[in-house]
DNA sequence: TGTACATCAGTGAACGCGCGTTCACTGATGTAC
DNA sequence: TGTACATCAGTGAACGCGCGTTCACTGATGTAC
């Protein structure tokens, strides 16, 4: 940014990835080249490849990004709500909801398996490792509280995650009823979810 | 099948839909093409156009296909349980689960929305709200059973179908830990996770 | 402080490729008489 | 039953396009003396 009209850009990586990003949002996952990523960062398209080996490590990155700010969303829900088990549960899963519908298709870039090797790429393990943690940490905590049921706490974290997940699936592949969308706002349509799976009775009306 | 050699195919329109589907096994979404599929059907790239308007009315027939599909095996896992809810229930779930497993890129373009206007395929949309109301129904049986909480069923088969979805999205894209795969088949886990979703207790082993 | 030079991050032309789609055509099939 | 003809489902050449990647280059920056 602080020296835009150099022959030298400055960041250009990370300026390439908040490309990618907003390319993404705005013509989605098929829409994304390396070509427009570059024009849209205002470069050659060969300058890219001073930074990544091909367009599959810009991807990755881009998807990595995707996880960061994701876990980033999360883990802030549950520092808002320190000291309040249920509340904690019920923001992070918010959140999580959230930045799906935010940016849809950066979710999907992150989250589909749309790219193949990101086993190759440490940083996206390694941020995915960390999600998993957090999430494992949320359900230990919730399980202390009495608010979740017992048992192998990462096996119940698989369950949270995939209620969660397959939650915000369903809403982006326009996959839930137009009537169930008119009863209730999607708030509470996760929180009626969650009810199914936790220990206590949810009131929807106290997290509006 | 029936007129391989002559210049009239007979079954065109079938053919390149299963040619897609086997495309999509091999390469994955990014590698389907019209004229790949043309190709593995043995007739020239322009022959599709007589059957389908451009590549978008191929793909939305391939996911069209692809719904049918695990709407079948689905089904079948019902009528195979009938008058046992539980087991109607797992089986029904495990059957979504497998065809996911056995067909992953087929599931993805299915359920994924990668392709954008399926609404504007009649069919496409037909067996997806038949599909949902496959489950609500499974819902109903199950509550009336008492093997499920109550609640609107259509807001319950959204918790259902969410964690289940969910339960195949995370072992899809490898999200699921190491250690957690060496300890649990994948049937065990899912009914560990279903267990978190039940009114009542199920016991994993009786369902070898 | 000033100069020489190595390093680095850009440029722009060029490559070959596979793609979706159109178009004039042709061979096979079905139908009317 | 045989013939004429309309219809239909294919063919193959051609189009223009955007893509990923390479390459010789050049301008800017940082460093040694």
């Amino acid at each position: 940014m602080s020296r835009k009209n150099s022959y030298h850009h400055g960041d250009l990586k990370n300026a390439l990835i908040q490309a990618g990003i907003e390319i993404l949002s705005r013509e989605g996952v098929n829409g994304l080249s390396l070509r427009k990523v570059a024009r849209k960062a205002g470069v050659s398209h060969a300058a890219p490849y001073a930074h990544f080996t091909d367009k599959q490590a810009l991807v990755a990155a881009i998807s990595t990004a995707g996880y960061e700010k994701l876990y980033d969303k999360v883990y802030d829900a549950v520092q808002r709500h320190q000291g309040d088990p249920l509340r904690q549960f019920v923001e992070a899963a918010w959140a999580y909801v959230e930045f799906a519908l935010t940016d849809p298709d950066h979710f999907k870039i992150t989250l589909s398996g749309v790219v193949e090797k990101e086993k190759d790429y440490p940083a996206f393990v390694e941020i995915s490792h960390k999600s998993f943690g957090l999430v494992v940490e949320l359900v230990e905590a919730g399980q202390r509280a009495g608010i979740l049921n017992e048992g192998p706490p990462d096996l119940v974290a698989v369950s949270v995650w995939g209620l969660v997940h397959g939650f915000v699936s369903l809403i982006l592949e326009d996959q839930i009823s137009h009537t169930l969308l008119e009863h209730y706002s999607l708030k509470e349509m996760l929180i009626l979810a969650l009810n199914q799976i936790t220990a206590v009775d949810i009131d929807p009306q106290a997290f509006a």
